[in-house]
DNA sequence: CCGATGGTTCGATGTTCGTCAAACTATTTT
DNA sequence: AAAATAGTTTGACGAACATCGAACCATCGG
């Protein structure tokens, strides 16, 4: 079963010690995400590239000139948002600068050969 | 690069014989099929199931009673077809009876690991 | 303290999509 | 030929969703 915390998935210690102030963009326990969601998150376009070019786990800046996308950052905002509340990334807050990361070992754990399958041609 | 004919993916042997009516629905080739409308395609609920059941390429009867789900049958008829289109099944007619199979080792050799994903838990 | 910066949230808009009922097509049975 | 059976197609409807602009919030640098 999913523990009461939902950031607490993980110990803190697992996150990188800079970015401080992730607990207040709660993540979903992985036990309780769902395969559906998780394909409904990726069924989308951009949703899918992000994922894409974060599947190596390395944190990357939300901003909007590093991605590229043709859409205001209100629209990436929701994307990310989008993601993290469908268990796919968290949010790495310090001061004004966001990052994004692939929650990886635990998609890998809890939906073995998904992330993979994703990444091919 | 993709061949003119979009039902000529595949031998017209590799099909069971009884079955000769599957040029009236064709299907798209599968080197032109594209991870994100598969996605799509399964990031459904009642989609995802009928994947999951015929993911051992065995042709499953359309009847909307084999299947059980709380839709009318121009609904299930609809998924049926977006199945088709996205690339991930194809229709075996034979009289007034259809089957769907899953193209099970096309799309193992073009997204190499994603239904053994869907399959988990 | 003030402006600039990086990002979120809200409300509105247009599009996509899942669903149903009804009409239709094709095949089999009587 | 007519009725029954199996499935498709069409049109309508509502819900979900991607997008935008504007307002908002927090942080950093003068």
């Amino acid at each position: 079963m999913a523990e009461e915390n939902a950031a607490s998935s993980e110990h803190p210690s697992d996150v990188d010690p800079e970015h401080w102030n992730a607990e207040n963009y709660p993540v979903p326990d992985m036990a309780d995400v769902q395969l559906i969601d998780v394909l409904r998150a990726v069924a989308d376009p951009i949703r899918l590239e992000i994922v894409r070019r974060i599947a190596d786990g390395k944190p990357q800046p939300k901003s909007r000139d590093t991605w590229g996308f043709d859409v205001q950052k209100s629209t990436l905002s929701h994307h990310f948002k989008t993601l993290r509340e469908a268990g796919l990334i968290r949010w790495l807050v310090n001061g004004r600068q966001h990052d994004i990361q692939l929650r990886r070992p635990e998609l890998d754990e809890r939906f073995p050969g998904l992330i993979d399958s994703l990444l091919a041609d």
